[in-house]
DNA sequence: ATGATATTGTTGACATATAGACAATTATAG
DNA sequence: CTATAATTGTCTATATGTCAACAATATCAT
């Protein structure tokens, strides 16, 4: 059948490109954390409770980082035990966690989100606003279709 | 400094969107390598062979894999106890392996890329063949421009 | 109310990833 | 040639991720 290098088929080298891309910003993104000794994983979970000072269950984190329950189980428990993070226990579900920001973890977010939002930006440079926009549209694009073609799939 | 969401920061929130779609078209891509029962990371091995029939040393394989030797001990360690590739002995350098895609490795891949190339090329549906192209070349400056700060960070 | 169902966080087994250290080997500078 | 460098694969420790199973607790149908 002659697929030989995969350079005649568009849509798996482009998809490549995105995979490879990816994994360069979250790389780069783990090297910017090392600083505060942070993974970019327990950065998510702090500034998501940022965004939530009321607090998230687990379950909650675990959906919005799209990432298995069972993980925070582990990221919850190295960001408390550096008094980043509390569980604070939710008086109408003995089952659930409330995760808090805890006053150090708030600042050490404000330490590095200004820092976080000017490399992020940069990022962009040299591209239009206007194509990081429809960028991000594709992109909103090419997730609506992986996500509908894995969920057709043979379970 | 009033970051509140992030909503202000347009270059962060495209930066989201961008490892959200990688990690959504990533899973998408384990779910559709389940059938064989592999994961993203061994069929790019598997690949990566195929793509190199001579064969390619660990440290060759994890340059193109953008990631650590050290993986490659337990990646080829599984697939080689599956039958889907070998280590051969390298007569010039008493250090290393080449590792080979093996018959039945080859049989399988014969299987999946046709499969894999079209379920590919679906994740571009909707989107314009240039849009597509562009997007491919901004995600390039994006990870050229990612990798120029990640080099300049204090180390 | 109660019995079936669902959800929450944890655990265990495993795969995947990083980093640093190591012995064996190769390459290089002098 | 030889002393020094660098490279190769492996090992250990640790973090991150998946999934399935579990007890405790909530929710819901009836």
């Amino acid at each position: 059948m002659r697929t030989r290098l995969g350079e005649d088929h568009p849509g798996y080298r482009a998809l490549m490109e995105l995979l490879r891309t990816a994994d360069t910003v979250w790389n780069a993104s783990r090297a910017f954390f090392e600083r505060w000794d942070l993974s970019p994983s327990q950065f998510n979970v702090l500034n998501l409770l940022h965004l939530n000072p009321a607090g998230l269950s687990q379950t909650d984190l675990s959906r919005q980082l799209i990432m298995h329950r069972s993980n925070l189980t582990g990221l919850v428990d190295r960001l408390e035990k550096r008094g980043l993070v509390a569980r604070r226990e939710v008086a109408t579900d003995r089952r659930a966690y409330s995760v808090v920001l805890t006053a150090a973890g708030a600042r050490l977010l404000r330490d590095i989100l200004p820092r976080y939002y000017e490399d992020a930006a940069r990022v962009w440079d040299r591209l239009p606003v206007r194509r990081a926009a429809e960028l991000v549209a594709d992109l909103q694009q090419v997730a609506r279709n992986a996500q509908h073609i894995a969920a057709k799939l043979p379970h």
